[in-house]
Order: structure tokens, then sequence, then C-alpha cells
DNA sequence: AAGAAATTTTTACGCGCGACAAATTATATT
DNA sequence: AATATAATTTGTCGCGCGTAAAAATTTCTT
């Protein structure tokens, strides 16, 4: 390897036999150096392992290639999978992603975008913790930055949101439900922190009026993001206690449904669609251990990579194309049926 | 707020009435001036929110007050536990903790410590893939920067290792398994990249034969990370066969048992400890779902806050001790048996 | 109150790089 | 080969901050 130790591009321009500014050109953009000064440092940088100093890079940059990434919590599947499906696509276009996790605490939210605003990124992927956030604060900071909000809106707050149609996808498994046996009711917590939860709330009294049938709500007590934990809880009270409020449920999340089947299943109470079955469940998001529930969860499936997707191509087109949003864009996705063995 | 916008350091030292060497100092540390200088210096902070540039700070520094923090796969849920509690503990410290995952992939995990490095972090704290691991790059890497190796150990990389005592953990709940029914079968891939399972594997010989029985192991085919997919697979395949080779079963870990207890359940194998059960199924790790499973998963603890604790007790030592370890340390700590429905 | 000790101010330099302008090549065009 | 064009070199400045030394000031001791 190097024989010389290098200590800065001087050095390193020095063994390649270039002045230091076409060095530094060629670290910006290497195809901007006629192809053969090109060669000449690709040479020399396998020999000497060279690598700008990153903080001098960024001194004096008022913004860098470096791109926010936060989320509300990293121990929920679901946003380990589309944090890291996002970074796949941020680091494709040349940025360096730096992934937070809100730890579903407001106060981590903001200690999050405030240590991203020492960063100076280019830009922001932002999925806020809903209600739950200090919205006056995130707006404050994300203000001072091209700011993309996913999963979660929040009013004002960013050039673009993009999420799911809950309205939509409700409707959809509401249907389903209803299309195959008795009408479901809608296990949620009595006051949710997340912003889509609300609108699935209403999106399901909606959509059970317009098949005509009263809009049965089983809300519990609990609060927090441990929905396994309150799902079960409540659902075994609610098995033990003998009195369980219709044959068909439709949870909120996947996460309090997958509480619940636990739940039935150690009450004894036969989840499923068989002719031996006491109840159907189905839950919304299709959550990584869905499909491994005992019997399979039947539920929605976010569009995560339209989500990701399209939120990455937004920021990009703000920051890239100088395209700040005139007027807010909002887009919401369609979920699509997952059909397994639990409702 | 701010009536003026504060641009860099001279300015607020400006405002502040203070020199700016000595609001540098305030800044490097609160306590090293003055108090009536500080109340100034704080009272002008409320006004005017300046933050010092971190680039021009750390420009000049050898090591800066970042931590690096690489786990192999952000996705699973055990990694986002321990990664959450490991970045409180770094936080505590008065460091600045940046969480990468290797997303299972040698060349990301290379590229993780690549990118660390130019972030000139005072220290890293690293669970490597294991056998995936490019382990020449990583020792290269690793040797410029203190280093402590956790979850999985890499042989002669980083000052020390933090794991756990799989030796003791297996035998605890072979002898758990023996002593409560017919004696387990050992479910696992048969190639398995994580160290952890080659030790299990050798644990669950090793503690069968010191208790006279023959081990028996059931290696199932199978590559990368998707351990539900596998043990549904496989143990689908085992049930539907009709050749079930044990009537109890210990899982290398969670994961795979998670996704066997669902294939029994679709077909028809009834799991658990009671009179009417075919088949107990045993795991290891005590991953989050693991008590929603169905019927509860019977498992092992690891004691992820020892590991954790440790391992930043560790570098921390280390780095601000100045105490690099002659020898390279190990430690491994003890699991609990996680007595639930399955076995 | 005088002297000692601690803190702050002043002054000045350096870090590693980006950026710019002017001068000097090297390459492409005709 | 002469000219036009693109690329590179040279030189020079500035970014925001850490830091060191010497001078000035404040605070603490006795």
């Amino acid at each position: 390897m190097a024989a010389t130790k290098i200590r800065n591009m001087e050095e390193f321009a020095a063994v390649c036999g270039i002045s230091r500014p076409t060095v530094s050109k060629f670290f910006n953009d290497p195809t901007s150096v006629r192809p053969s000064t090109r060669h000449k440092i690709e040479a020399a940088l396998e020999q000497h392992d060279y690598r700008p100093n990153i903080y001098a890079i960024n001194q004096n940059r008022d913004r860098t290639k470096t791109m926010g990434l936060v989320v509300p919590n990293l121990t929920d599947p679901f946003f380990a999978g589309i944090a890291r499906m996002i970074e796949g696509l941020i680091l494709d276009a040349g940025y360096n992603p730096v992934l937070l996790s809100s730890h579903a605490g407001p106060d981590q939210e903001i200690a999050n975008l405030d240590s991203l605003r020492d960063i100076k990124p280019a830009g922001l992927l932002l999925a806020p913790l809903g209600r739950a956030s200090r919205a006056g604060d995130v707006a404050a900071i994300c203000a001072d930055v091209p700011t993309v909000l996913f999963d979660a809106n929040l009013d004002g707050v960013g050039e673009a949101f993009y999420g799911s149609d809950n309205e939509q996808s409700v409707r959809l498994i509401v249907d389903y439900l209803c299309r195959s046996g008795t009408p479901p009711a809608f296990f949620e917590m009595r006051d949710p922190v997340n912003p889509n939860a609300i609108r699935r709330r209403r999106a399901f009294v909606s959509a059970m009026e317009r098949l005509g049938h009263a809009p049965q709500m089983i809300q519990v007590d609990g609060t927090g993001w441990d929905f396994e934990a309150i799902g079960f809880r409540e659902g075994t009270r609610m098995f033990k206690g003998g009195e369980v409020p219709a044959q068909t449920i439709l949870c909120s999340n996947d996460r309090l449904a997958i509480g619940l089947l636990s739940a039935a299943y150690e009450s004894g109470v036969r989840v499923g669609i068989g002719d031996g079955a006491d109840l159907r469940i189905a839950g919304h998001d299709d959550h990584p251990f869905a499909r491994y529930t005992c019997p399979s969860l039947t539920t929605i499936s976010q569009d995560y990579t339209a989500i990701a997707t399209r939120s990455v191509e937004a920021i990009l087109d703000i920051i890239e194309g100088g395209n700040r949003r005139s007027d807010r864009e909002v887009a919401l996705f369609e979920g699509h049926l997952i059909m397994r063995g639990s409702a």
C-alpha cells in the first residue's frame, strides 16, 4: 500500500503529478477532468488510499451531500424496512443518507432534527410521530431545509407529503370482510397518536355506513407504541370476559392484530375462516411477521415502494431541480388486499 | 428570537460581549469558564440560537466526539433493540452515536466502516456479520480506530468482544427440555453465516452428550437472513412429509422458530406442553415477537443489557482512559431461560 | 489593601479544502 | 499548420474554528 502517508490534498496532488485544484475538481466530479488526468489520479488512488477530509470539504458549504432521514421508531420493522428502501434510493442518487430514529419520543424527534440541522443536509425525509410531534418546533426546523414528509402528515410542514390512502384501503378490506362474512367491528386504541389511525377510524365508519351497516367500535385503553402488548392485554380481557362483540374484527394495524391473535389463541378462541372458527381477524400494514401469525394474517399491504420512491424523487426534484413546491404536494397511494388465513 | 442572524462564533461572541476564544472554550466545556461569563453566554444563546459549525470544529481534530455503531441488520428487531440501547448509553457518555446497518451484506459492512472512517469517530462499536464478513478488510479499517466488537466475534479484530455465552445458554435450555420431556433435536441452517449459530450447534452436541443422549440434528437448506421464511418452508416440508424426527425441537434462533411454529400450525401439528400436544418447540434469543407466537415461545433471553453496557464501558475506557487493551478482552454473558407455552 | 492566582482578552497562526481569475498548456477543428 | 476550444496550472483568498502565547483584567487569599 502506501509508502508515504498522505496528509492532505496538496500532498496527494503532488504524488499524482497534478495540481491541487484539479484534484479537487476530480473529487467533486471525476468526469470534469480530462480522461488522461483522471486515470493518473485513479492510479494514484490505488496506491495511496487518500480520502479528502469531509469536514474541510463541508466547512464552507451551505448544503452538503447528505440527506437526513428520520423515522418515528426503528424498532418497528415497518419503519426499519421502509428506511432501508429509502436509504438505497438516496445512495443511488449520490447522496449520503443519515438515518435517525425518534424512538417514539417527541423530544428525541426534535433532537434528531436539531442534530441534522448541524449537518446541513441537502434535504430531509421525515416520517413524523404524528399527533405526539411538537409540531411547531418541527415546522420551525424544517422551514430552513427542503423537507418531504412521508407516512404521517403534519399540516403545513415540508413541501410534500406521501402516504397511504387509508380511505381506500380500509374501504377495500371492509368491503371484503362484509362480502365474505359478518360485518367487522373496528379494534383500535381509544386515543391513538398516529394520524393514520385517526384516518382509518373515520374510513371505517364511512365504509360501513356506505354498506348500510352500523359501525361498531372496540376502543381499548393503552398508550405508547407497544401495540402487540396492548392488543394482547385488551384482547385477553375481552375474550376472558366472554363478551366478544363481533364475529369479525378489523384491527387498526397489524401489530395490534398480532397481539389480539395471540390472546385469542391463548383464550381458546379459534380464529380463521374455516367452519370451526369462532372469529375472523384482519389487520392493516402487512407487517413482516403477518405472514407467520397463527393463522396467518389477512391484511392490507401499503405501497411502501411507491411511498419511498416518490418521496425521494420529490426531495431530489426540490434540491436539484430547484423546484420548491409552490403549493404543498400531497399524494396517497392505494393499498392492496393480502388474503391469508385469519379472515 | 433572533433579531440579527448570527453567522459565526465571532459575531456570537460580540453579542455576548465576550471574546471569541472564551466562547470557544465554553462550547468545549461550559464549566471551564467563570460562572458569570457562562451565564452571559447562556443568556445570549437563548436569544440568538447560534450553533458552532460542526465541520469547522472537527476539521483539525484527529478524533471527534462521534461514536460509530454498526449492526448487521436493522430490519431484525433484535439488533434494532440493542442498537437503541447502545445509542442511549453513548449519548449519556457525551458522544454522538452514528448508527449504520450492514443490511446483511459484506460489502455494505465495509462501506459502513469506510464512511465511518471519514468521520474520524472517537471509537467504533461493531456487531459484524460474522462468517460473511470480509474479515481482512474489516480488520484493516478497525486497526486505525479504537474498536469494540459485540454480538459476533471476529478473531483478532477490535480490542474487546462482548457476547452471549452460547455454551451456557444452550446447555441451560437443553437441560430444561430433557428434564421436562423428550430430548430435543436441533433445528438449524446447514451452513449458517452467524458464528453464534456455529457455537450453538457445538453447544447443543456437547450438552446432549453430557446427558447421555445422541444429538440429533435437523439441518435445513437456505441462505441469507430471511430466517422466518426458511423455518416456515422447511418446517412445512418436514411436517407434510409426515416424518417429524422428534417430539421436541430446539431451534438455533427464535426467527427460525417463528417460521417453524407457523408451519406447524398450518400443518395441523399441535405445539405445546399440554396433553394434546404433538410437539414442543423452543428457540433462542427472546425475540420481541416471541411472546406473541402461538403458542408463545419458550426461549433463551440474551443479556442485552450487559452486552450493551459492557461494550460501551469498554470503548469509553479505551478512549478516555487511554487504556488500549494489551491482550484482547473477551467476556460472555449468561442467558436466562424464558419459559412459555411452546416447550 | 496588597499580592497571588485564576480568568479573560488580544493577537495571530493554521487546518484542509472550495472557488475564482489569469496565465498556460493540451486537444480538437478546419 | 494555424486557430479555436477546452482543460489545467498557478496563485491567492476565505471559511469557522481551535489553539497558543503574552498582556490585561478579575477574583481570591491572607
